[in-house]
DNA sequence: TATGAATGAGCATTCATTCAT
DNA sequence: GATGAATGAATGCTCATTCAT
């Protein structure tokens, strides 16, 4: 039997849709701030300034206020990605690698705590659990990259390149904003990152 | 006040040694199999088959189990790097860049999922809690890698590709046992690892 | 860092002052009937007709009881005694005495069992704890009624005088519902009590 | 069923008697510097430098060791007061008084938190458990040294005013080392005491 | 709808006591 | 006798969730 995870109602009102908004920059604040242990649906509802009972009306548990936020990211990382490969917005790959590696910095950098939480709690669900898949794959989003640059792409194994610049640049950029090296500004981390993908992609791979 | 996470007792006699070793391989075989939300001290202690008293014996608390599965996971990384980097071990940067993806990728295939709930049990630690540092600095290894095979190496700042490095190789390897693509080997993983590192450490950086 | 003992949210509405004022009784019952050895939140909460989490809605934690219960009886002697301090309400010395012996034997009465262990527990407290001062100095009480009545009372040292009666009453008191000797009736051993305080009171003291 | 709280065994070889010894001492000293909490079988032992095995070997649970100590209190005490009663020892009533005070005084100096502590322990076993009299029977003492000095005893009813007599003392001695009234030396305190059982004790007692 | 008091299963941790060595 | 590792029942406390008002 599955567990819910997914909004318990739409909220139609204005004031509903207000309370659930708050209730999920309280989470946000929560887990940012105080860290997964003070993470408690009490505590978030006091933070949002309404009561347990008003949080459980539009969230069925406590992992639904996760999947949420999870999936509020996930679209945000989706529309950055969708802005840097709109039609003629980036002529080259590397500066569309470039746009992507800025939004989501740019996304990361208010809140690392935040996303780095966000990403075990959302993890370590029970198997029971069926979280949703926002619909954000961004496996086919890399893959949309690399197609529409084929041309300055060289590596042979598109698919397996697509998981290694995804993971790669997931993994930067959380490094970058939770444990960026000493003395270094963003800009050379997102140069460092960009190098990293884009000398991946240009050179031929080794044959094996 | 700092929680204390050390060891509480030095085991002396072999049965002791064994009971530690018992709650050890029963802690990461709880976090693997069953979830963190399963690792509960009265169930470490009854996979490990001994009392949850005994437990307290040798560790001060939860804490001290996970600070002790990631001390060893440390040390045993540590072994895999400098193996690959003994003298004479390996003649091109490739080479030994390979056998740390490959010694990393064995380490980790047993027991992905502990490792992933480990590194993000060990991250969320109060503040009060000092962890103590295992000694093992992955920096310092990466970099004295960096150094021995300056030659192949391009990158402008050392230092700065030290960091993208370590970082990029932990995120492939667990993803290569935690959410590897479709079809490919492990070899194929491990291919894709090595040329993203080498790609990246062959080729001058943009200037910036 | 001092430990909380103060009440962890005042209770607004009807029931919830019921349900403090059932967890106190059941706190006092229990601590009289029981002993120390049985009072455990779980066990006070049961006796409350309440759950422990309602418990720890209102008091942080064990000790907290005790010091509601240690609060609570420190009032009750304020007021016994500032009755008998009243203006004109008892015209000697002696009278006034009686007054306060008889109303303090008279809240002890009826749980003798309890203010001795409340004492012990109350004075038990980490260092840690940081008791909240009731209010209620019964130093300067004593001191008040000595100088009301300066008139009889000959010791030299009114200070210490007070510090001498405080603690005999105190013990007396108790001794009295505690352990008292047989065959005398509560008058007997009042007026026992009165003479002690009277006759020290009332000569000269020892050159010394 | 009672549970034995006498000592296990008795010690007849040199060696046993001085473990017992340093376990007593050690219990003492747990008790009077780490307090009530501190007080675990465990942690005696550790002071005493003996194994728990061999604190259970003479004594057959941790009241027993509570029970020995108030025992050793007891004879001390004992001896005091027997020391002060002493064919020929003192001429006058007050002089025998404060050489009982005296002598408690001293005994009380070193360890006074002990003695507190050791007092509600011993009152607060269960019922179940026999707490053998030790043979100290203060009232017995008491009413001896009355008997003795009849002639300067004005009050009445001679067993009530051992009776308050007893804990009057026993109090004010507990007082004068736990929390002695500010600036005041111990000689101050022990004429204050004298004082209080003389005047009680010389002056006829109201009619009621 | 909103509130927040109430619930109680569950968890980390302690400590008196035993017993194999 | 002595040791100290092992035991496990018991305790203080938390927090997701419910439901009467």
């Amino acid at each position: 039997m599955d567990k819910r995870v997914d909004a318990r109602k739409q909220p139609r009102q204005a004031r509903s849709q207000a309370t659930v908004e708050a209730i999920l920059v309280a989470a946000a604040r929560v887990l940012e701030r105080e860290g997964s242990r003070a993470f408690t649906t009490n505590r978030v509802a006091e933070v949002a300034g309404v009561s347990v009972g008003s949080l459980y009306q539009y969230f069925p548990n406590k992992e639904a206020l996760i999947v949420a936020l999870h999936d509020r990211h996930g679209r945000a990382m989706h529309r950055v990605i969708g802005d840097a490969l709109a039609d003629g917005a980036h002529a080259t790959l590397r500066e569309a690698v470039a746009a992507v590696v800025r939004g989501m910095l740019a996304a990361h950098a208010d809140e690392p705590e935040l996303h780095r939480v966000l990403e075990h709690e959302y993890a370590s669900f029970d198997e029971r659990t069926s979280a949703p898949d926002t619909g954000f794959d961004i496996y086919r989003e890399v893959r949309r990259l690399l197609r529409r640059h084929a041309g300055e792409v060289r590596v042979a194994d598109r698919e397996l390149a697509a998981w290694a610049v995804a993971h790669t640049v997931h993994a930067l950029v959380h490094a970058a904003v939770l444990e960026p090296p000493r003395r270094r500004r963003r800009g050379a981390l997102e140069g460092a990152i960009v190098d990293v993908v884009l000398a991946y992609l240009a050179v031929p791979s080794t044959s094996r």
